[in-house]
DNA sequence: TTGAAAGCGCTAACAT
DNA sequence: ATGTTAGCGCTTTCAA
């Protein structure tokens, strides 16, 4: 019914072998022949078949990427990054979405794991990485983990950076001459946060001060909101706050404007994350930038090294973030 | 090198086409032998091969997403709609971004469009759709549009009823007494701003009321802040604001509060999307929200029926948006 | 209920 | 530079 190699190969006149020629760009074709086979495929209107291609080659060309939401600024920023090295790499971005706790489907798993449909799967911020990896290896499919929560000294992984970034943020805000310095945080069980939260406690200790409280709640603007009202209704009142993440620190400033304070003059408020709200409102937010664009690139440089077989043991590469320092930041008033 | 169906046959003493059946859930295997494939594909680690089965039946099981951009609340709700629709169909779902305004890369296009890798595609807010829509048609892959921005009779979309939203937040609007309007909108190009612009437009006019202002900036905190602060700066301070986009309502909110004033006592916001911010910030956000979950099942339904051929001629559905009242807008105080 | 054989559309290896 | 041939791994007749 549709169009196929054999129908272009008839109708320039030539073989097979050299329309499949002509498809992959092979030098070897004499350029009067190829523009006969070019014309051919325009004029019959064909399309190769992705599976035939596939099936011969023993390769698809493509790499998957799953990713827990389509809703965030990081995620896009790594997304977009990856598919522009894939290009380069001659590989398409295939992207999956991982429903968390959702994996006991009527297939049982996602489909980049099934009946390699890809050469490579990268996998960011996953929550139950432990079954994946376990799936992977299993199915042998060369992947790489980003931002996973635990280590894996065993497989390829890159991440950034956490305990840095909740480092510089604390010096940061001791450099304004904050010393009531509270955290906001995710559940414990994001490494992140956790990671974050002990690069802030350490350098706080190492100037000889306290944290001046510490919260867990959701990465969300109500956890941050709620627990700040709280903080200060019960006259626990900080010079400044460090959310685990942007929205928390959103949802700090709503509550500390609702009290009839203002950022960053009565409290300095700083977030994670670089959401692209951040430099937006007002004032803008001091926060940390994780290097999406980098993580990106290097994620499909190994998944890359790995397809090919050049690489051989695993990777763990840690990245470096940026603190980014805005208005919702400033000097303590002495 | 890797393990076949024939390497399974042999294993479990029964011929590939038995195996086959095993794979493809046919009721005509004995459960005895059925058992045996079973087994025998599980101890030799069997994964059939994808683009096997695709070149043996001609179809791959997959339909493709476009869309623009991974970081907006309403385009994750649609996706996830789609997924759940799609599964349920026995297909699978490859997500690829729309690099807008990229369509030259190496290869040309999307790699949804290459190669029939995909049984259908569903386009998501397509900026360029007419290009698309010239390219599926010649390559005969079933589509459907999803809140796209131009009419086309002759293709199957699907949108949301930008008019019906317009109108239905300046009644509210109107019914809190509000006579004072202005109207913040996006670039003249995106027929939806232009169509919510509409509504309120027809809807004040209706009851002899002219627009109060009207003026355009882009999709952002950034623009709803700067229109509005100019609004205020400017002397011409209405008594409520409609947003074409709950950023742009961030940012108006924003310069209201820097201006001393207070949403909703003040000044009146309304946002469209219901964005995921929206319910939490304070006052929270009155605004439309989209039925993105009908949008994704529509699509997919439809979709279904253009690949399985039952649906010959093309249909444009329009939903309608449902207006969410929060805490931003109140009564005009008399 | 099972199996033999003929494709599906392409590419790799080996000529020429 | 070009073509012949033999797969790639599966499903689909058709027969038994």
């Amino acid at each position: 019914m549709n169009v196929n190699i054999y129908d272009v190969a008839k109708k320039s006149g030539l073989s097979v072998v050299t329309v499949s020629r002509v498809i992959n760009n092979s030098p070897n074709v004499r350029d009067y022949n190829r523009k006969k086979v070019l014309q051919a495929m325009a004029e019959l209107g064909y399309n190769p078949s992705a599976a035939a291609r596939s099936l011969a080659k023993g390769k698809t060309g493509v790499v998957g990427l799953l990713i827990p939401s389509l809703n965030d600024t990081f995620f896009n920023c790594v997304v977009r990054s990856v598919n522009e090295h894939l290009m380069q790499n001659g590989y398409f971005l295939a992207i999956s979405l991982a429903e968390y706790g959702d994996n006991t489907t009527k297939e049982g798993t996602n489909f980049l794991f099934q009946e390699k449909r890809v050469d490579g799967i990268i996998i960011l911020t996953p929550l139950n990485e432990e079954k994946y990896i376990l799936e992977m290896k299993r199915k042998n499919i060369p992947f790489v983990l980003m931002d996973n929560q635990n280590n894996h000294p065993s497989v390829c992984s890159i991440n950034v950076d956490n305990y840095k970034g909740g480092c510089d943020v604390t010096k940061h805000l001791l450099d304004f001459g904050h010393e009531k310095i509270g955290y906001i945080g995710a559940p414990e069980f994001y490494l992140s946060s956790k990671e974050r939260e002990k690069g802030f406690v350490d350098t706080l200790r190492n100037e000889g001060i306290e944290p001046y409280a510490i919260d867990h709640g959701d990465f969300d603007i109500r956890s941050g909101y709620e627990i700040t009202k709280q903080w200060i209704e019960s006259g626990k009142i900080p010079t400044a706050i460090f959310a685990a993440d942007d929205h928390i620190a959103f949802g700090a400033m709503d509550a500390i404007r609702e009290a009839g304070m203002n950022v960053p003059e009565d409290i300095s408020v700083c977030g994670y994350d670089d959401d692209f709200l951040s430099s937006q409102i007002h004032p803008a937010l001091t926060t940390v930038r994780q290097p999406a664009e980098e993580l990106g690139a290097k994620g499909v440089e190994i998944l890359m090294q790995l397809i090919d077989g050049s690489l051989k043991r695993s990777v763990n590469i840690k990245l470096e973030p940026t603190l980014i320092i805005r208005q919702s930041t400033s000097k303590l008033k002495s």
